[in-house]
DNA sequence: AGCACGCCGACT
DNA sequence: GTCGGCGTGCTC
């Protein structure tokens, strides 16, 4: 027989192999197999066969999974996605069905007659040699034999016959604040697993965010509570896997792949923060963990809660459109905000830095710790020297450095050149340095430096992935708490007084959604940090006005007419196109076929993005818009072409 | 994605 | 005269 593979390589196409035909019984859809490519061996899935003998095929070389791994709706879940995310269904499911996961290590066979006796308890793999795979296979098909997993005890199902009641559920969007949210998340998880019935929910991260729910939903449901993710150890992995798969009552945690997870009586998807751009999966499939956990509950008709401070605005808009229960809390509302924003307007960085020490220290005074916010993580970048006025930039592409103090290093934002910093210009000798943008570590050593007396402590979350928390002071003392957008996680910290530093800066760092970025940094980070006064310190060129974003109802109404005037989603969906060669000769005559390409759709004017070169790697960027049904065809032609990246629903362009 | 093949610069 | 850079193309 002639089987089709999906692999786990950026091509469209699949790969057609021989396969004997006594292995049809072990050939199901999307079973993994591994098969030759090239001259080494790939695992690929199982796309499709068919009868007959192809000339010059290669043969399979294993069927590794003689049972389905997918449920029938979560099959229809891989095939959305692939086509969603314009992505081929091998790279889908390679992050659906993982390569690591080694299933049938830890599956034993439980012989239901007494003519099997001597295969009873009998690693899998050992009674596939012993019995023969074809002779087991059918034993278990009839029942004569079963699995059970070695980490629960409990049988192993086969993946056709687990799946939800198919029963609905509500779907709701709550916004509302961390103390709501959790109270919320532990009634409604506990309703469901009272049922026997299990839950996913989805989290922004694992260390932060994640550690701090994890602790909360543990304490109260004891022992029910399963992390699936890359970030734990692989055995433990597979306990929430088989977990999922065949126990009840179980909440199954996860932030990314956990969405493909077949789950066993799932009646509930919970999804905590769904704008976070953590969410966004970087490797190979690059897809929305919460956009597929909507779309998953649509698919199995299970219930759905999406609970944010402040929700995307696709969420947002799906909930009004849908019929979700929507519950605004307006906490913030409550909270009386408004009467607490101060804003500190100055010309220069030096006459806010002043304002801050001066701010910060009237607070510490009082005995009140202060959170200080800014965009930026490093020490600087504009680099510019004081004499010349050269600006100091990469030496490889010509783009914007940042200094990071701390390591000494100037990084590149452009092809992410990374050199040492010297504190001297390279044109003039000049050895007064200027940063037109200054970022957390600045700040930290500007109020080390005015604020001896106090600690004053500077968290980015990636400068060590593992450290959920910043290194404050234990008791009473006041301190100054630095950092971006990670600070908005700390759910156990609070200060008096917020201020937020450059912060009319992320305006231009985020395109047509940056608005909404500035909205969610400031909504979270008044969730977290509760501070009774809140101080926007601008730059008076700059200037924002915040006002606006305390009215959740009305950033929401103004922010969905823009984008529908502007023609952006939700409204369309958009597409980032990424050309990258070394040479502009080699890209040019790519970008031309993607141009032409579209012209053949008569699909040319969805091109609204500007060129951009860049001298070491050229790149072009283009954005497209519109409907994927008219898009997708091209689009496809398109992901084929060298060097091209194919982004959906691109946060920030 | 990998990996092989192929064409231009600094070396014993 | 070769080694090795990466740019291009192919993989059933």
């Amino acid at each position: 027989m002639i089987v089709h593979v999906a692999l786990p390589i950026p091509v469209t196409k699949a790969f057609s192999y021989f396969a004997p035909d006594e292995w049809g019984p072990c050939i199901r859809k999307y079973s993994r197999v591994a098969v030759p490519f090239h001259n080494k061996t790939l695992t690929g899935f199982v796309a499709g066969f068919e009868e007959g003998t192809g000339p010059g095929l290669k043969e399979i070389i294993e069927v590794l999974d003689p049972f389905p791994l997918l449920t029938a709706p979560l099959e229809d879940l891989v095939e959305w996605a692939s086509r969603y995310y314009v992505a081929p269904p091998g790279v889908v499911l390679k992050c659906a069905l993982p390569l690591t996961l080694h299933i049938e290590r830890y599956l034993c066979v439980r012989a239901n007659a007494r003519s099997l006796g001597s295969l009873d308890s009998m690693p899998l793999r050992k009674a596939l040699k012993a019995a023969g795979k074809i002779a087991l296979l059918h034993h278990l098909r009839e029942g004569s034999a079963t699995l059970f997993d070695t980490l629960t005890g409990a049988d192993f199902l086969p993946a056709d016959t687990i799946g939800g009641d198919g029963a609905g559920g509500e779907k709701t969007l709550y916004a509302g604040e961390i103390s709501g949210r959790l109270e919320r998340y532990l009634q409604l998880i506990a309703a469901h697993l009272e049922k026997g019935n299990n839950v996913m929910m989805l989290l922004p991260d694992y260390f932060s965010a994640g550690a701090y729910f994890y602790r909360a939903l543990s304490a109260a449901f004891r022992d029910r509570v399963f992390w699936y993710g890359s970030s734990i150890p692989l055995k433990k992995r597979m306990e929430a896997y088989f977990r999922a798969r065949q126990d009840h009552g179980c909440l199954i945690l996860g932030n990314k792949s956990a969405v493909f997870l077949p789950v066993n009586r799932l009646s509930c998807i919970v999804v905590e923060r769904d704008e976070e751009d953590e969410y966004r999966n970087e490797e190979g499939f690059r897809f929305n963990p919460p956009a597929v956990a909507i779309q998953r509950a649509g698919i199995e008709r299970t219930g759905l809660f999406i609970g944010s401070a402040s929700p995307s605005i696709e969420s947002y808009h799906r909930a009004r459109e849908k019929g979700f229960i929507f519950i605004d809390s307006k906490w913030p509302v409550d909270r009386h905000f408004d009467e607490h924003i101060h804003e500190v307007i100055a010309k220069s960085y030096g006459a806010l830095l002043e304002e801050l020490v001066a701010t910060a220290n009237k607070a510490l005074e009082r005995g009140e710790s202060v959170a200080v916010f800014t965009p930026r993580k490093d020490y600087g970048s504009f680099i510019q020297c004081a004499e010349c006025k050269k600006p100091f930039l990469c030496p490889r592409c010509e783009g914007a450095l940042n200094y990071q103090k701390e390591t000494g290093r100037l990084t590149c934002n452009n092809c992410a050149g990374d050199f040492t910093f010297k504190e001297q210009c390279s044109y003039c000798g000049g050895n007064i340095i200027r940063f037109g943008q200054i970022g957390a570590e600045y700040i930290e050593e500007h109020l080390k430096g005015a604020l001896p007396q106090y600690p004053v402590v500077r968290f980015s979350g990636d400068a060590g992935k593992k450290r959920a928390k910043p290194p404050l002071p234990s008791g009473k003392q006041p301190y100054v708490l630095i950092g971006t957008q990670p600070l908005s996680k700390l759910y156990d910290v609070h200060v008096h007084t917020l201020v937020l530093f450059g912060w009319e800066d992320m305006r231009r760092m985020a395109g047509y959604r940056s608005d909404e970025k500035m909205f969610h940094v400031l909504i979270n980070l008044l969730d977290a940090l509760t501070p009774r006064e809140v101080f926007f310190f601008m730059d008076s060129r700059k200037k924002v006005d915040p006002s606006s974003l305390f009215d959740m109802e009305a950033f929401y109404r103004d922010e969905l007419n823009k984008r529908k005037t502007a023609d952006f989603p939700p409204f369309t969906r958009a597409f980032l196109v990424e050309v990258v060669k070394k040479t502009k000769e080699a890209g040019l005559p790519v970008v031309k076929k993607i141009k032409d390409a579209l012209a053949q759709q008569g699909l040319f004017d969805h091109i609204t993005g500007p060129l951009v070169q860049r001298k070491k790697a050229y790149r072009w960027k283009m954005i497209l818009k519109g409907n994927d049904e008219i898009l997708y065809q091209t689009l496809l032609e398109i992901y084929d072409m060298p060097g091209v990246r194919i982004e959906v629903d691109p946060p920030n362009i």
